[in-house]
DNA sequence: ATGGTGGCTGGGCCA
């Protein structure tokens, strides 16, 4: 058994008890991180190492910043840290081999988008179409691909808040949505949404407005598997334990559990 | 209610 995990962790160094504690308690295996919110020098690698994890990490200053903590042993990182042509921290790739096979494994942040009419959000639907290449690109290359993170879309109404379900809202305009679709299409599938067709779960919630109390989120963190991986997909949950926690993050971690014991090899 | 809270910082920007 493998279990893999995605989370916005809204600072790593704020939440570094909180991220050791789920790690352990949950059992995970890799974990992709997002918004880090620290430059490389920062990164707290000494206490995420003492439990065992190989951490792989591409920050910036104050903002952004993604990472992927392995127990397994990385055979290449630093891959493709940037898909889009500019300095922001939101991607980071690495080779991860696991009993015999290999795992592609990618940390995804997308922009937030702001608002509809933003250039914010021309820049959102621009770095989903370097998404969409980089995947598309990667596609069959291993036949285990994992792409985690926060996609700052949420896919379909189930997936947000009733009063959200809205095209003018900002992670649910069918502009946006579409270009997740497009990465669907090629190929990759929504873990969570395959083991759990009907359950209207959310992955953030605004800290604002008692979100979290009325329970009005949406579910905009996604990992998205290759069909080999989603074969071996036994299970995937949203572990909303974390959100509850006094100084939480605003996203929530979401967890999926592939089956190992498999010749993964089609050849 | 054009707000609200939280994390970067060291005044706003971003989410």
């Amino acid at each position: 058994m493998l279990k893999i995990a995605t989370w916005n962790v809204n600072s790593i160094r704020k939440r570094i008890d909180q991220l050791c504690s789920f790690v352990t308690e949950d059992e995970i295996d890799i974990i992709m991180l997002q918004e880090i919110k620290c430059t490389n020098e920062q990164f707290p690698y000494e206490q995420i190492e003492q439990l065992g994890y190989k951490c792989i990490v591409h920050g910036e200053k104050a903002r952004n910043g993604v990472a992927i903590l392995s127990k397994y042993p990385v055979i290449e990182d630093s891959l493709s840290t940037s898909i889009v042509d500019n300095e922001e921290a939101r991607y980071l790739e690495c080779l991860i081999e696991c009993n015999g096979f290999n795992l592609r494994v990618a940390s995804v942040y997308v922009p937030n988008g702001q608002s509809i009419d933003s250039e914010a959000f021309k820049y959102k639907l621009h770095f989903f179409d370097c998404l969409y290449q980089r995947l598309h690109d990667l596609f069959g290359k291993e036949e285990i691909t994992i792409v985690g993170g926060d996609y700052n879309v949420a896919p379909n109404k189930i997936d947000v808040h009733d009063d959200y379900a809205n095209e003018d809202k900002i992670g649910f305009n069918i502009d946006e949505r579409g270009k997740l679709f497009a990465i669907l299409h090629s190929g990759y599938c929504d873990a969570f949404r395959i083991t759990n067709p009907e359950s209207k779960e959310f992955s953030w919630w605004d800290y604002r407005e008692g979100s979290w109390q009325q329970n009005k989120g949406m579910r905009i963190d996604h990992i998205l598997l290759s069909p080999e991986a989603t074969d071996r997909l036994e299970k995937c949950y949203i572990n909303n334990k974390m959100r509850a926690k006094e100084n939480p993050s605003d996203h929530a971690p979401v967890v999926c559990v592939l089956e190992e014991s498999i010749n993964y090899s089609l050849k």
